[in-house]
DNA sequence: CATTTGATCAATCAATTCATTGAATGTAGT
DNA sequence: ACTACATTCAATGAATTGATTGATCAAATG
């Protein structure tokens, strides 16, 4: 039987791309993984950053070291981890866009109608680019202090969604505002525009977020 | 606390992106997938073709269609299924990519040994563009088809490294041949080389792969 | 060298997943 | 209505996974 042998690989190369899919099947090790890929963190970092047990997300954390998806170091104490080698972003985005489609094919039959403008008109890059340019607008970034820390857009003031209300003052009332944070799928960032709106504030956002801008190779700021 | 919601959202999301990473997170199932994938099947031919039986199989496809990977309908006495709406070609491509990466990733450990001095000389690019004008060369492309299809150098040849050894008949033996891969990271080519130089044909490799040429804004193929 | 701190390990229990069985549908042909 | 056939359902037990606990290990600190 000529196709035995054949069969058998393929079942064997199935059975590691199933593997791969189990290990990022679990909220939890994607919670990790996403918060993995914005640099390295310690074990107790990423459990508070996950709100979950030192023990339960360092047994995650193996799962995914064992799949590839992260590797290990020991800086003394702590052992950081970071995300691995491989496409592993690329497939953490075919996922999302699948869910996110999915997501609205069921919005498409549910709430066809009650769709209100939660359509944000979005920056582009390119926009961006040239805003940046003259320095015509104000960017935010609302992410939390230290992924802003470990890398922002050239010249953001970074106040965090969860303090925006009470920072309205820091930011100049003459300039537009372009808001940002993680990508598509982060929300801070269009939620922060409906805040600002809400103020009087002229503000837009940056659908596409930090993520993709230093994919894309343009210039970052890191500490600030 | 303002974040609270901010967190509950995210992690409602997550957990559906999980289910679909489980829901795929089976050989069998994806087995299942790769044969609908090619068009409409019933049941009963979707169990002989991933060998398990019908019960099995109808429950798998259940899984799958609660998903939405699969829809189904009924047509006299068979149901079939086909594939469902959104990415889920791309998701499973990027599954496969990073499989497929790891293997190689993992086959560079353990040959790393046994290719320690592999100070293969490679071609600059300067002298691959030359080379490419006047034809002297053979350009190889020994990444997994899928790849090559999304774009190569122009005028590429392409043989996956698995399937070298078997077609070496289809490169010219006058002339010299370049091999490439990935890029830097990939041992893809300079294994190829190995491979082309045991058989004496003339073998050097192109360091920089893909990547770096597509980023360079230098002319590439698709599809071919 | 003892202590502290971060991380992992080992053991446990509850929950989930999986393949298998046999029974129950639903559909078409006679 | 009876029968054959394709599919699904429901129930079972084995195997796997998940979170929790306390013990253990490794590195730094006094």
């Amino acid at each position: 039987m000529a196709g035995m042998d054949q069969d058998h690989r393929q079942i064997q190369f199935f059975s590691e791309v199933a593997e791969l899919a189990r290990a990022v099947g679990s909220a939890q090790r994607l919670m990790l993984l996403q918060h993995v890929a914005q640099g390295e963190r310690s074990v107790e970092r990423l459990a508070e950053l996950s709100h979950m047990t030192i023990a339960n997300a360092s047994q995650h954390l193996q799962q995914l070291k064992r799949a590839n998806f992260v590797q290990s170091r020991r800086e003394g104490k702590n052992v950081l981890y970071r995300i691995g080698n491989g496409p592993i972003i690329e497939l953490l985005g075919a996922l999302t866009q699948l869910a996110e489609f999915n997501r609205t094919e069921i919005r498409a039959l549910v709430e066809d109608s009650f769709r209100q403008q939660d359509k944000l008109e979005g920056v582009s890059r390119e926009e961006l680019l040239e805003r940046l340019r003259d320095s015509s607008v104000t960017i935010l970034d609302v992410r939390p202090e230290d992924e802003f820390a470990s890398g922002h857009l050239p010249g953001a003031v970074n106040i965090p969604y969860e303090e925006l209300e009470g920072r309205l003052s820091e930011l100049p009332r003459d300039n537009e505002v372009i808001a940002y944070c993680r990508g598509s799928r982060c929300i801070l960032a269009p939620d922060a525009v409906t805040v600002l709106r809400a103020r009087g504030i002229q503000a837009r956002f940056f659908p596409d977020g930090f993520p993709s801008w230093k994919a894309a190779g343009l210039a970052i700021e890191t500490k600030h």
